[in-house]
DNA sequence: TAGGTTATGGACCAATCCGTCCATAACAGT
DNA sequence: ACTGTTATGGACGGATTGGTCCATAACCTA
């Protein structure tokens, strides 16, 4: 009973990430948002609110989103958790986006200032950690790693080696990929 | 036989570098410079150029001094060389070493988009895997590591896993001790 | 003490910032 | 077709942006 949207929320919202992704958050202005959707000003305000909303926005939905990849790329039976692995790592170092993770980059720009980023980031890391734990705890059941070592420990390590490669990736280092095998490599069979 | 410069470089350089480490390059402004140093516009500009020329500079002293610093303490004889790398690694998880994070921090906002920055960062994460490799290769002459382990290699591992360390840290991750224990530990003896 | 040279700090500028507001448009239901 | 409700997009505002400019100040040398 009231005139509909005219624009498609998921679309904008990416449109909205990409833009963020790229000159992050105080980097990008409203008009460069108004610019990457093609909205007009009013619906932006109307739909999202302010720009700090929408960041939150698409910063949580950017979180889950990777999230859950993630835990797709990671899911699996005992026989293989430990090529999983491999791939998942292995792609990061393979760091086919040059602009890296948005959650990286979104942590490092405001957390310490923004409690809700700071807040969800933490979270997502968790996850993360969560799921590489399981990961890791099922290559021990299959013989692949060392079932005395602690998955929790294993998976925090790898978690730290993940974000490190994707930092040093920013900064244009190569050999990310023998980064990569090193750290598989040197996990206790 | 002119007037003197009534401000310390060195000192308007360190409130610089805090004031861009604690809000990032976008996200301060030259009013936020002035207001942390107490200086002048025209001294200011006068003195460095303008916003990007300035960070550049401060960026740069900022990573000449990390490197500086991270090889005088990993700077020894062979018989300690493991000891020195533990020290490192425990003392960056401590989250002690805050300087780090503006290295990160530029990178993470400005690598992509600016080449100044990106050069000097690649640089500074070159000698950084440098003074690991010398470490651990001190460390294997003294037995400490698996002489038949690739130096170099590991000193990439040991990079990224410091590099997360600290991005987990800013994220508000707890058990980053645990970490850095980890990794020493899987290293090859 | 006078003159030459640079430092200083704030006035000033055009451009851009974020956010509000409103006249108009486009629908759903009656 | 009329009405009620929301969407739209741009005009508009005050504040802030990065940067220039200049009258004045402060020093050194002669």
């Amino acid at each position: 009973m009231a005139r509909p949207r005219k624009f498609d929320e998921v679309t904008v919202l990416r449109a909205v990430r990409d833009q963020f992704w790229s000159t992050g958050y105080a980097g990008t202005s409203v008009d460069d948002v108004l610019a990457a959707t093609g909205l007009g000003k009013g619906s932006l305000y109307g739909a999202f609110g302010d720009k700090h909303q929408l960041f939150v926005r698409v910063f949580d939905g950017y979180c889950t989103e990777v999230v859950d990849q993630v835990r797709k790329s990671l899911e699996g039976p005992d026989s293989t958790a430990f090529e999983r692995l491999r791939a998942h790592v292995v792609a990061v170092a393979a760091g086919s986006d040059l602009r890296g993770c948005l959650l990286a980059k979104g942590t490092t720009e405001l957390a310490g200032q923004d409690a809700d980023v700071t807040t969800r980031a933490r979270r997502a890391f968790e996850e993360l950690e969560d799921l590489l734990t399981r990961c890791v705890t099922q290559a021990q059941r299959h013989g692949d790693i060392a079932p005395d070592a602690d998955p929790r420990a294993l998976a925090g390590l790898l978690l730290a080696v993940l974000r490190g490669i994707e930092a040093l990736g920013k900064a244009g280092k190569t050999s990310l990929h023998e980064i990569a095998e090193t750290a598989l490599a040197v996990l206790p069979r």
